[in-house]
DNA sequence: TTAATTTATATCGTTCACGATGCAAAAATA
DNA sequence: TATTTTTGCATCGTGAACGATATAAATTAA
Protein backbone atom coordinates (compact mmCIF):
# COMPACT_ATOMS: atom_id res chain seq x y z
CA UNK A 1 0.00 0.00 0.00
CA UNK A 2 1.62 3.33 -1.31
CA UNK A 3 1.68 5.34 2.14
CA UNK A 4 0.48 8.47 -0.27
CA UNK A 5 -3.17 7.06 -0.54
CA UNK A 6 -3.62 6.29 3.16
CA UNK A 7 -6.91 8.46 4.09
CA UNK A 8 -5.26 9.93 7.01
CA UNK A 9 -2.69 11.53 4.52
CA UNK A 10 -4.87 13.22 2.50
CA UNK A 11 -5.64 17.09 3.35
CA UNK A 12 -7.96 17.03 0.29
CA UNK A 13 -10.01 14.29 2.09
CA UNK A 14 -10.03 16.82 5.51
CA UNK A 15 -11.03 19.93 3.82
CA UNK A 16 -13.72 18.25 2.23
CA UNK A 17 -14.81 17.24 5.52
CA UNK A 18 -14.71 20.08 7.22
CA UNK A 19 -16.62 21.80 4.73
CA UNK A 20 -19.45 19.10 4.93
CA UNK A 21 -19.75 19.47 8.80
CA UNK A 22 -19.94 23.08 8.61
CA UNK A 23 -22.65 22.75 6.57
CA UNK A 24 -24.12 20.63 9.32
CA UNK A 25 -24.03 23.17 11.64
CA UNK A 26 -25.34 25.80 9.89
CA UNK A 27 -28.41 23.59 9.54
CA UNK A 28 -30.07 23.96 13.09
CA UNK A 29 -29.79 27.69 12.92
CA UNK A 30 -30.63 28.44 9.15
CA UNK A 31 -33.61 26.12 9.68
CA UNK A 32 -35.79 27.75 11.56
CA UNK A 33 -35.10 30.92 8.99
CA UNK A 34 -35.98 28.70 6.00
CA UNK A 35 -32.69 28.73 4.27
CA UNK A 36 -30.36 26.26 3.57
CA UNK A 37 -26.44 27.39 3.57
CA UNK A 38 -25.86 28.48 -0.09
CA UNK A 39 -29.32 30.14 0.32
CA UNK A 40 -27.50 32.43 3.31
CA UNK A 41 -24.32 32.87 1.26
CA UNK A 42 -26.57 34.49 -1.58
CA UNK A 43 -28.60 36.23 1.00
CA UNK A 44 -25.18 37.82 2.35
CA UNK A 45 -24.11 38.80 -1.10
CA UNK A 46 -27.30 40.76 -1.39
CA UNK A 47 -27.64 42.35 2.08
CA UNK A 48 -24.01 43.60 2.05
CA UNK A 49 -25.18 45.50 -1.29
CA UNK A 50 -28.87 44.88 -2.99
CA UNK A 51 -29.89 44.79 -6.36
CA UNK A 52 -26.70 42.92 -8.12
CA UNK A 53 -26.51 41.03 -10.97
CA UNK A 54 -26.24 36.80 -11.31
CA UNK A 55 -22.72 37.75 -13.06
CA UNK A 56 -21.87 39.88 -9.65
CA UNK A 57 -23.66 37.20 -7.25
CA UNK A 58 -21.80 34.07 -9.34
CA UNK A 59 -18.56 35.88 -9.28
CA UNK A 60 -18.39 36.31 -5.31
CA UNK A 61 -19.78 32.92 -4.37
CA UNK A 62 -16.74 31.60 -7.29
CA UNK A 63 -19.81 29.77 -8.79
CA UNK A 64 -21.27 29.09 -12.25
CA UNK A 65 -24.46 30.33 -13.23
CA UNK A 66 -25.62 26.32 -13.83
CA UNK A 67 -25.42 26.26 -9.58
CA UNK A 68 -26.97 29.96 -9.20
CA UNK A 69 -29.76 30.17 -11.53
CA UNK A 70 -31.72 27.21 -9.73
CA UNK A 71 -30.46 28.59 -6.19
CA UNK A 72 -32.43 31.77 -7.19
CA UNK A 73 -35.37 30.35 -8.84
CA UNK A 74 -35.69 28.65 -5.63
CA UNK A 75 -34.92 31.78 -3.63
CA UNK A 76 -37.73 33.72 -5.58
CA UNK A 77 -40.72 30.93 -5.15
CA UNK A 78 -40.00 31.14 -1.39
CA UNK A 79 -40.45 35.28 -1.40
CA UNK A 80 -37.04 36.18 -0.85
CA UNK A 81 -35.88 38.15 -3.65
CA UNK A 82 -36.88 39.14 -7.23
CA UNK A 83 -35.18 38.48 -10.59
CA UNK A 84 -35.70 41.19 -13.82
CA UNK A 85 -35.01 40.43 -16.95
CA UNK A 86 -33.47 43.26 -19.50
CA UNK A 87 -32.41 46.44 -18.02
CA UNK A 88 -29.93 48.23 -20.09
CA UNK A 89 -28.49 44.67 -21.38
CA UNK A 90 -31.09 42.76 -22.83
CA UNK A 91 -29.20 39.63 -21.51
CA UNK A 92 -28.68 40.34 -17.68
CA UNK A 93 -30.89 39.50 -14.71
CA UNK A 94 -31.01 41.35 -11.98
CA UNK A 95 -31.90 40.38 -8.25
CA UNK A 96 -33.11 42.15 -6.10
CA UNK A 97 -34.10 41.11 -2.36
CA UNK A 98 -37.74 41.94 -1.03
CA UNK A 99 -38.94 42.90 1.88
CA UNK A 100 -39.24 39.33 3.43
CA UNK A 101 -35.10 38.73 2.14
CA UNK A 102 -34.27 42.51 3.46
CA UNK A 103 -35.74 41.27 7.24
CA UNK A 104 -34.01 38.25 7.66
CA UNK A 105 -31.13 40.17 7.81
CA UNK A 106 -32.03 40.95 11.53
CA UNK A 107 -32.96 37.36 12.52
CA UNK A 108 -29.99 36.48 11.15
CA UNK A 109 -27.64 38.23 13.10
CA UNK A 110 -26.91 36.13 15.49
CA UNK A 111 -25.54 33.10 13.29
CA UNK A 112 -22.70 34.09 12.72
CA UNK A 113 -21.55 34.56 16.91
CA UNK A 114 -23.54 30.98 17.26
CA UNK A 115 -21.59 29.22 14.96
CA UNK A 116 -18.06 30.90 16.02
CA UNK A 117 -19.31 29.22 19.29
CA UNK A 118 -19.76 25.85 17.64
CA UNK A 119 -16.61 26.08 16.20
CA UNK A 120 -14.44 27.59 19.05
CA UNK A 121 -12.59 24.86 20.69
CA UNK A 122 -9.84 24.31 23.67
CA UNK A 123 -6.78 25.42 21.69
CA UNK A 124 -8.69 28.02 19.03
CA UNK A 125 -6.52 31.00 19.64
CA UNK A 126 -6.39 34.01 17.56
CA UNK A 127 -3.39 33.52 15.83
CA UNK A 128 -4.35 30.14 14.53
CA UNK A 129 -7.39 31.39 12.97
CA UNK A 130 -5.73 33.96 11.74
CA UNK A 131 -3.25 31.53 10.00
CA UNK A 132 -5.83 29.15 8.48
CA UNK A 133 -7.48 32.14 6.77
CA UNK A 134 -4.01 33.26 5.11
CA UNK A 135 -3.65 29.08 4.33
CA UNK A 136 -7.14 28.93 2.91
CA UNK A 137 -7.06 31.83 0.75
CA UNK A 138 -3.62 31.13 -0.73
CA UNK A 139 -5.10 27.67 -1.45
CA UNK A 140 -8.19 29.18 -3.76
CA UNK A 141 -5.94 31.73 -5.34
CA UNK A 142 -3.40 28.59 -5.99
CA UNK A 143 -6.32 26.29 -7.43
CA UNK A 144 -8.51 29.24 -9.16
CA UNK A 145 -5.06 30.34 -11.21
CA UNK A 146 -4.36 27.07 -12.39
CA UNK A 147 -7.74 26.06 -13.38
CA UNK A 148 -7.93 29.05 -15.70
CA UNK B 1 -24.43 46.55 8.11
CA UNK B 2 -23.03 43.76 10.85
CA UNK B 3 -19.46 43.16 10.33
CA UNK B 4 -19.97 39.76 11.01
CA UNK B 5 -22.28 38.98 7.74
CA UNK B 6 -19.74 39.90 5.77
CA UNK B 7 -19.20 37.42 3.71
CA UNK B 8 -15.22 38.17 3.39
CA UNK B 9 -15.01 37.54 7.53
CA UNK B 10 -16.50 34.42 7.33
CA UNK B 11 -13.75 31.05 7.73
CA UNK B 12 -17.06 28.56 6.81
CA UNK B 13 -17.26 30.19 3.48
CA UNK B 14 -13.61 29.62 2.89
CA UNK B 15 -13.84 26.29 3.60
CA UNK B 16 -17.03 25.82 1.68
CA UNK B 17 -14.89 27.36 -1.38
CA UNK B 18 -11.61 25.45 -0.80
CA UNK B 19 -13.43 22.18 -0.87
CA UNK B 20 -15.47 22.74 -4.15
CA UNK B 21 -12.23 24.37 -6.02
CA UNK B 22 -10.40 20.76 -4.67
CA UNK B 23 -12.90 18.86 -5.95
CA UNK B 24 -12.63 20.62 -9.12
CA UNK B 25 -8.84 20.17 -9.35
CA UNK B 26 -9.34 16.42 -8.81
CA UNK B 27 -11.45 15.80 -11.75
CA UNK B 28 -9.07 16.11 -14.82
CA UNK B 29 -6.85 13.38 -12.45
CA UNK B 30 -9.82 11.23 -11.56
CA UNK B 31 -12.48 11.55 -14.83
CA UNK B 32 -9.50 9.12 -17.26
CA UNK B 33 -9.96 6.77 -14.41
CA UNK B 34 -13.96 7.26 -14.53
CA UNK B 35 -14.01 8.28 -11.19
CA UNK B 36 -15.50 11.31 -9.09
CA UNK B 37 -13.93 12.40 -5.75
CA UNK B 38 -16.19 10.32 -3.36
CA UNK B 39 -15.67 7.38 -5.53
CA UNK B 40 -12.16 7.73 -5.34
CA UNK B 41 -12.48 8.00 -1.26
CA UNK B 42 -14.41 4.88 -0.81
CA UNK B 43 -11.61 3.37 -3.30
CA UNK B 44 -8.69 4.53 -0.80
CA UNK B 45 -10.60 2.88 2.16
CA UNK B 46 -10.95 -0.55 0.39
CA UNK B 47 -7.60 -0.19 -1.18
CA UNK B 48 -6.04 0.16 2.47
CA UNK B 49 -8.32 -3.26 3.43
CA UNK B 50 -10.84 -5.17 1.20
CA UNK B 51 -13.56 -6.45 2.57
CA UNK B 52 -15.10 -4.09 4.77
CA UNK B 53 -18.97 -3.74 5.89
CA UNK B 54 -20.80 -0.60 4.52
CA UNK B 55 -20.64 0.62 8.28
CA UNK B 56 -17.05 0.89 8.30
CA UNK B 57 -17.00 3.05 4.98
CA UNK B 58 -19.26 5.39 6.38
CA UNK B 59 -17.60 5.38 9.84
CA UNK B 60 -14.23 5.72 7.95
CA UNK B 61 -15.68 8.71 5.55
CA UNK B 62 -18.01 10.09 8.52
CA UNK B 63 -20.95 10.04 6.00
CA UNK B 64 -24.10 8.22 6.38
CA UNK B 65 -25.63 5.29 4.55
CA UNK B 66 -28.33 7.46 2.66
CA UNK B 67 -25.15 8.78 1.24
CA UNK B 68 -22.98 6.10 0.89
CA UNK B 69 -25.37 2.98 -0.27
CA UNK B 70 -26.24 4.99 -3.81
CA UNK B 71 -22.38 5.74 -4.12
CA UNK B 72 -21.55 1.92 -3.89
CA UNK B 73 -24.35 0.94 -5.99
CA UNK B 74 -22.78 3.11 -9.05
CA UNK B 75 -19.87 1.51 -8.45
CA UNK B 76 -20.87 -1.56 -8.39
CA UNK B 77 -23.00 -0.72 -11.55
CA UNK B 78 -19.18 0.62 -12.43
CA UNK B 79 -17.93 -3.00 -11.98
CA UNK B 80 -15.65 -1.38 -9.29
CA UNK B 81 -17.15 -3.54 -6.29
CA UNK B 82 -19.59 -6.20 -5.33
CA UNK B 83 -21.90 -5.89 -2.38
CA UNK B 84 -22.66 -9.00 -0.61
CA UNK B 85 -25.50 -9.09 1.86
CA UNK B 86 -25.89 -11.28 4.81
CA UNK B 87 -22.75 -13.15 6.16
CA UNK B 88 -22.95 -13.88 9.86
CA UNK B 89 -25.64 -10.90 10.20
CA UNK B 90 -28.38 -10.84 7.96
CA UNK B 91 -28.48 -7.17 8.05
CA UNK B 92 -24.78 -6.17 7.04
CA UNK B 93 -23.23 -5.71 3.55
CA UNK B 94 -19.69 -6.53 2.94
CA UNK B 95 -17.92 -4.44 0.27
CA UNK B 96 -15.62 -5.96 -1.69
CA UNK B 97 -13.35 -5.13 -5.01
CA UNK B 98 -13.24 -6.33 -8.09
CA UNK B 99 -10.36 -7.01 -9.92
CA UNK B 100 -11.42 -3.95 -12.13
CA UNK B 101 -11.66 -1.95 -8.43
CA UNK B 102 -8.25 -3.48 -7.16
CA UNK B 103 -6.42 -2.83 -10.66
CA UNK B 104 -7.45 0.76 -10.36
CA UNK B 105 -4.96 1.34 -7.48
CA UNK B 106 -1.83 1.31 -9.83
CA UNK B 107 -3.84 3.22 -12.14
CA UNK B 108 -4.35 6.08 -9.86
CA UNK B 109 -1.10 6.19 -7.86
CA UNK B 110 -0.12 9.63 -9.22
CA UNK B 111 -3.25 10.93 -8.54
CA UNK B 112 -1.79 12.33 -5.20
CA UNK B 113 1.80 13.64 -6.28
CA UNK B 114 -0.45 15.77 -8.83
CA UNK B 115 -2.66 16.80 -6.41
CA UNK B 116 -0.05 18.28 -4.31
CA UNK B 117 1.39 20.13 -7.21
CA UNK B 118 -1.78 21.86 -7.79
CA UNK B 119 -2.03 22.79 -4.12
CA UNK B 120 1.38 23.72 -3.84
CA UNK B 121 2.06 27.18 -3.71
CA UNK B 122 5.36 29.72 -3.71
CA UNK B 123 4.92 29.88 0.57
CA UNK B 124 3.79 26.35 1.16
CA UNK B 125 6.43 25.56 3.83
CA UNK B 126 5.84 21.62 6.00
CA UNK B 127 4.85 23.86 8.88
CA UNK B 128 2.20 25.64 7.33
CA UNK B 129 1.32 22.32 5.99
CA UNK B 130 1.02 20.74 9.65
CA UNK B 131 -0.63 23.12 11.29
CA UNK B 132 -3.53 23.37 8.72
CA UNK B 133 -3.92 19.18 9.17
CA UNK B 134 -4.03 20.49 12.47
CA UNK B 135 -6.54 22.75 13.39
CA UNK B 136 -8.62 21.16 10.56
CA UNK B 137 -8.29 17.59 12.74
CA UNK B 138 -9.40 20.07 15.78
CA UNK B 139 -12.52 21.49 14.10
CA UNK B 140 -13.64 18.01 12.92
CA UNK B 141 -13.10 17.01 16.25
CA UNK B 142 -15.28 20.05 17.53
CA UNK B 143 -18.36 19.98 15.70
CA UNK B 144 -18.60 16.01 15.59
CA UNK B 145 -19.20 15.84 19.29
CA UNK B 146 -21.23 19.56 19.36
CA UNK B 147 -23.30 17.59 17.16
CA UNK B 148 -23.98 14.53 18.67
C1' DT C 1 -41.41 -18.03 23.25
C1' DT C 2 -43.58 -13.88 22.02
C1' DA C 3 -43.34 -8.99 21.86
C1' DA C 4 -40.81 -4.74 21.91
C1' DT C 5 -36.62 -2.49 20.73
C1' DT C 6 -32.43 -1.72 18.53
C1' DT C 7 -29.32 -2.08 14.64
C1' DA C 8 -27.66 -2.14 9.68
C1' DT C 9 -28.79 -0.88 5.53
C1' DA C 10 -31.86 0.85 1.96
C1' DT C 11 -35.25 4.07 -0.19
C1' DC C 12 -37.31 8.58 -1.15
C1' DG C 13 -37.50 13.50 -1.92
C1' DT C 14 -35.13 17.95 -2.17
C1' DT C 15 -31.21 20.85 -2.81
C1' DC C 16 -26.67 21.49 -4.47
C1' DA C 17 -22.63 21.30 -7.74
C1' DC C 18 -21.26 21.08 -12.25
C1' DG C 19 -20.27 19.56 -17.22
C1' DA C 20 -22.55 20.14 -21.52
C1' DT C 21 -25.55 22.49 -24.27
C1' DG C 22 -28.92 26.04 -25.78
C1' DC C 23 -30.35 30.74 -26.79
C1' DA C 24 -31.07 35.42 -27.34
C1' DA C 25 -28.90 39.96 -26.91
C1' DA C 26 -24.87 42.57 -27.68
C1' DA C 27 -20.42 43.46 -29.69
C1' DA C 28 -17.08 42.81 -33.21
C1' DT C 29 -15.99 42.12 -37.85
C1' DA C 30 -16.63 41.96 -42.74
C1' DT D 1 -25.71 46.73 -42.99
C1' DA D 2 -25.09 41.72 -42.79
C1' DT D 3 -22.51 38.13 -40.61
C1' DT D 4 -19.88 36.21 -37.12
C1' DT D 5 -18.45 35.90 -32.47
C1' DT D 6 -18.91 36.69 -27.78
C1' DT D 7 -21.41 37.29 -23.59
C1' DG D 8 -24.95 36.46 -19.87
C1' DC D 9 -27.98 33.54 -18.40
C1' DA D 10 -30.91 29.39 -18.52
C1' DT D 11 -31.80 24.39 -19.10
C1' DC D 12 -30.73 19.50 -18.78
C1' DG D 13 -28.77 15.37 -16.88
C1' DT D 14 -25.97 13.06 -13.35
C1' DG D 15 -23.90 12.41 -9.00
C1' DA D 16 -23.52 13.62 -4.51
C1' DA D 17 -25.31 15.03 0.54
C1' DC D 18 -28.71 14.56 3.78
C1' DG D 19 -33.27 14.59 6.50
C1' DA D 20 -36.99 11.48 6.94
C1' DT D 21 -38.77 7.15 6.62
C1' DA D 22 -38.86 2.12 5.73
C1' DT D 23 -37.49 -2.74 6.40
C1' DA D 24 -35.68 -6.82 7.86
C1' DA D 25 -32.59 -9.11 10.98
C1' DA D 26 -30.81 -9.34 15.55
C1' DT D 27 -31.16 -8.36 20.40
C1' DT D 28 -33.52 -7.55 24.61
C1' DA D 29 -37.43 -7.65 27.59
C1' DA D 30 -41.61 -9.56 29.16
Amino acid sequence: MLEQLKLDNQLCFRLYTVSRLITQAYRPLLEPLGLTYPQYLVLMVLWERDNQLVSDITHRLMLDTNTVTPLLQRMEREGLLVRTRGIADGRQTLVSLTHKGKHLEEKAKDVPSCMADNLRCGSSDVERYASLVTSLDEMIETIKVKEK
